[in-house]
DNA sequence: GGATTAATATTGACACTGTCAATCTACAAC
DNA sequence: GTTGTAGATTGACAGTGTCAATATTAATCC
């Protein structure tokens, strides 16, 4: 029952991805060590390496889990939505935009292919779910006049560029005149004029 | 006349940059260090700190030379173009582009907040001076149906967005249909149609 | 149940790193 | 010629990731 007396405390691959998720979201990447970890848990200082074993490899396991949240945060927030093109988007950028500000580290980490293992399974099929995602929201839509694939990277390239933009405070530089909500939904109309907008040659 | 004799060999600070700009280049920004600098240079672990007191320091000065690099690129790139607002665009869109292709660690040392101090003076009017370059190339068109900002915020993170994802692979995964060049070019026209499209209430 | 085997945690070592303090060197100005 | 100072050196300290060898626990088989 109390398994914390054992040497052996069966869960330490879920502790530890915990501790580094709280260092993560408090401290940054760089803040996350393999002896950190290991300590703040008060384990040895090599414990982890029989479930991770590199720092890659916990960090990969990080961001294959923001994945996951991120997949899921975006699913429930499409299924909830009307067959107007226009709100698919909106709510489609809204929820990755939140999920960006409620976890800016997360969020960065995602991106930080030099961090993680990019063969990794897990990372990979999140990757493509989320991809799937963006191509239900537009599939509806199937302007013949403009090939989709086109679309969805530009809509991709739109909100993840407007993310990680509002996440470092590169956006705030200017005298914003309206509110930051506004402005989201503002940036995204442009890119929605787009997408209907007439074909040029 | 002959300073490698000399102790104080005099452009040190300049031959630190270099060599660190070249590690950038060739092995990514974690691969830069202070002690390996001076290893590489042949020069004490320790003499770099006269120059730089962080290796933060470092990497901001490496950072403002690589944003220096970029204006004058986007500077140039502007200042031949028509005065058609889908060439502007796609000319200002593709220095953008070509600059991340050609030195990619660089491109994203520019984003990496958390590797640069962020009150440094030369880094933020780079900064300030692409902003302008953007509205530069926004203005002619101004249309007053829809706030500048919002399609300067628009275009700016769709570019960013898409170089992002471009340099770190994540463009690879479906099939392309279609060439790099002309996917650019798709991806961008995209966002130019809802600038001159219409505003939605 | 008792011995064997596999999983997991510990300890110690190695080669790194960034940063600080104290020292030494060489040049410049007075 | 002496002094002052910017710049380079050396040495130390506290960290880090990773590896190898050891010890301990848990599970499996006879």
């Amino acid at each position: 029952m109390q398994k914390s007396t054992s040497v052996h405390h069966g869960n330490l691959r879920a502790e530890i991805i915990t501790t580094a998720q709280g260092l993560l979201d408090e401290e940054g990447i760089e803040a996350i060590g393999i002896r950190k970890v290991a300590r703040i848990i008060g384990v040895a200082h090599s414990a982890p390496a029989n479930h991770f074993k590199n720092l890659k490899a916990l960090l990969t396991a990080l961001a294959a889990e923001a994945y996951r949240e991120l997949s899921q945060t975006l699913d429930t927030a499409i299924d909830q939505t009307s067959s107007d093109l226009r709100a698919r988007v909106q709510c489609f950028a809204n929820a990755m935009l939140d999920y960006g500000l409620q976890f800016p580290n997360r969020y960065h980490l995602l991106w930080r292919k030099d961090c993680v293992n990019p063969n990794d399974e897990q990372l990979n099929q999140a990757m493509d779910h989320i991809y799937d995602r963006l191509l239900t929201v537009l599939e509806p839509h199937s302007s013949e006049a403009m090939d989709i694939e086109s679309q969805a990277i530009a809509l991709w390239s739109l909100i993840h560029g407007y993310v990680s933009l509002r996440l470092d405070g590169s956006l705030d530089r200017g005298t914003d005149a309206i509110s930051g909500e506004d402005r989201s939904t503002a940036v995204i109309d442009v890119l929605i004029n787009g997408l209907s907008g007439s074909q040029q040659t």
